[in-house]
DNA sequence: AACGCTAGAGAACGCTCGTTCTCCGCTCCT
DNA sequence: AGGAGCGGAGAACGAGCGTTCTCTAGCGTT
């Protein structure tokens, strides 16, 4: 019944207080940024704010979801075109031109994570879900490909770490590292499409590396 | 002065203060741990824990110092032995054994970055700075294995996407397959040790993937 | 034995947060 | 035209934060 009561304009308004909360979150972190700062950037009031959305975690739902969904749509933009290969590579230059926008801050779902991820568990699974999701889109690329699904796990964690050293150390160079190390395990994946059972299994190149190891720590 | 004022005791104190701290933190993220909190895991009282540090920031930063000093031994015990090659193939062993204990919560260096790092400049620094010593431990072993420095960034791209998606999967899957990825860079950087400048350059295998990929977006 | 001083415990302060409530002005129907 | 009802603006509320202050109990000194 609250779904039914919209006045005409609310989805404007929806759409405009979730732009803001959206770049507001990014920039400053979710917790950094009040419900009155909300008000402030949109001119909506506190009043209208709660009767468009029942909370505010739910707004930073609403946001991730958003998030999200453009994340999925510059992945299939990357990926439109090419040879195999190439699409897998593509991802990896969106990348670079992400981490060139000068409000680029890292990937929002990995600082809500750790900003909110112990605290609120729907957070968490919204996390968790995207990132699978995306890991599962990868797997279909790389299966597409004609590489076995371990690649598509070892590419999502050059796109993660991508993410993550890009926002810490403030450049894009880690977009084009990831890419050429990803040039590498795509190349590798190819030339011997079940390599990672003699890979994760213990090691064939060099015995014994990872058992004894360490007693230690 | 305030140095010098110290009582005996104090140095066990803080020591106490500051592990409780590291574990409160580390699991419940750093905005949700209160001053509070800290006395009332500790028993040391808000006038004590105010006479030993100045404020929750000086305590959040030791913290960090802290970890970054935990986290430099882990690594100096896992390529204590062994040949170049397989020193750097057990930094990602140890990130598994690390990833399967109970606790594990992801990298508080990310995870503070994403909560405080757009608010506080020196918490960002310090997150900073510890991921750029990790790259330059990480590009003298590297070297010492005889391969072109670059390598060195690629893995430390796969470390730090093994510990957001072991983090956010809650497994800890990514450290072999960051190991298993590690290993082919590895090889590869090997068998032709000056490979970078054709990788990082306009892609030579596949030419023109990096502009002609799109306007849009 | 009496007194000044230090240190501990926790109440208190000022602020900000998410959320709700009150008041006021507008609008729409008869 | 006039009143009933609705929606907007922002003050108010309770809780929690980081930090400080007050009060008291215990100690060492003469």
């Amino acid at each position: 019944m609250s779904e039914a009561n919209r006045r005409p304009g609310d989805e404007a308004v929806r759409a405009a207080v979730l732009a803001a909360a959206d770049r507001l979150y990014y920039a400053l972190g979710i917790q950094a940024v009040g419900m009155d700062a909300l008000r402030a950037e949109t001119g909506v009031s506190l009043k209208r704010l709660y009767s468009l959305f029942p909370s505010k975690e739910s707004i930073v739902e609403e946001v991730l979801h958003g998030r999200h969904r453009l994340w999925n749509d510059l992945v299939e933009d990357a990926v439109r075109a090419g040879g195999a290969r190439q699409r897998l590579v593509a991802i990896y230059d969106m990348l670079a031109r992400w981490f060139d926008q000068d409000d680029f801050r890292g990937c929002m779902f990995i600082n809500s994570f750790g900003e909110l991820g112990a605290t609120s568990p729907r957070i968490a699974e919204i996390v968790r879900a995207h990132k699978a999701q995306f890991q599962a889109r990868l797997t279909e690329l790389v299966v597409e490909a004609g590489a076995s699904s371990s690649l598509a796990a070892q590419l999502a964690i050059l796109a993660e770490g991508a993410q993550t050293t890009a926002a810490i150390a403030g450049t894009s160079d880690a977009a084009r590292q990831a890419r050429a190390a990803a040039e590498v395990l795509i190349d590798a994946a190819l030339r011997d499409p079940d390599a990672e059972s003699a890979r994760t299994a213990p090691a064939s190149t060099a015995p014994a590396s990872t058992a004894p190891t360490g007693t230690a720590s």
